[in-house]
DNA sequence: TGAACTTCAAGTTTCAGGGG
DNA sequence: CCCCTGAAACTTGAAGTTCA
């Protein structure tokens, strides 16, 4: 998808881009190697140090590149090709706000925080990605982060599933979205919300409580891993509901 | 050729929604 | 209980088209 997205391109929008695939312009490459469509001549010249500019930027596997040029409501397209390099991300506070858990995935490992245990391997993992994965990390997860731990530099492609489920008409949180795609959560988390966290991690705190403790780190392990396959789904819904309009 | 109209892209404002 | 952004609707402005 990333290869035949052109609204990085100057003066080019959502209604130009349907043209020129219409017209058989699919790729960066077509932009490069085939005369333009008549009447748009103008604009050649410019979009094909644009199409230069972005092969080389994905050889690079400049995630930066894409996230800085490409309109924030089309980030998505990138997922693919940096999807190697994703990390997810889902923090538990107290009622507070102060970060009790950090959750952290890569392609093949899921990683527990707790409150600033080894915060240098946090800053680490999120450092080397190209590519963070959230449910409504933009409004809560980051910005707690950002504030606690000053230094902490995240990845500029953020995907943030929660506004892309709401545009593909999926209402309700993470957890109505999950059970509306199928997705099943254990016995043990079964039902449980981000406020029934706050009250695990303080029965833990004030009275020790051992199960509480299993089941808070359960609850996040599955709010992180169950990002990956949404991440997936919301990627397979986007691209159909945008090729349809062509 | 120039005035009126059309077509997009891009900038601005406003408000509803999901996280712990 | 407290936290915050983004999408939609609307406006602006540049460039193109039509027609006398």
């Amino acid at each position: 998808m990333l290869k035949r997205t052109f609204l990085h391109f100057p003066n080019v929008g959502e209604r130009r881009e349907k043209l020129l695939w219409k017209y058989g312009y699919l790729d960066w490459e077509d932009i490069i190697n085939l005369p333009p469509p008549s009447g748009w001549s103008r604009f050649w010249l410019e979009w094909q140090k644009e199409a230069e500019r972005s092969l080389v930027a994905l050889d690079q596997k400049n995630s930066e590149y894409f996230a800085l040029s490409l309109p924030t409501s089309h980030w998505w397209r990138a997922i693919p090709e940096f999807l190697n390099e994703a990390v997810y991300l889902d923090i538990e506070t107290d009622e507070k706000m102060d970060v009790t858990v950090i959750g952290l995935a890569d392609r093949t490992t899921y990683y527990a925080f707790l409150e600033d245990e080894e915060i240098d391997k946090v800053y680490e993992i999120i450092f080397n990605a190209k590519m963070l994965v959230t449910y409504n990390g933009k409004n809560f997860d980051v910005p707690i982060l950002k504030k606690k731990f000053k230094d902490l530099k995240f990845p500029i492609l953020h995907i943030d599933l929660c506004p892309l489920f709401r545009r593909l008409g999926y209402k309700g949180g993470l957890k109505a979205i999950e059970t509306q795609l199928g997705i099943e959560r254990s016995h043990q988390t079964q039902g449980l919300n981000g406020w029934d966290a706050v009250k695990l991690w303080q029965k833990w705190k004030y009275f020790k409580d051992k199960q509480a403790f299993e089941t808070l780190l359960m609850y996040n392990y599955e709010d992180v891993v169950h990002l990956k396959s949404l991440l997936k789904i919301a990627y397979e819904k986007l691209w159909k509901a945008t090729i349809e309009l062509v």
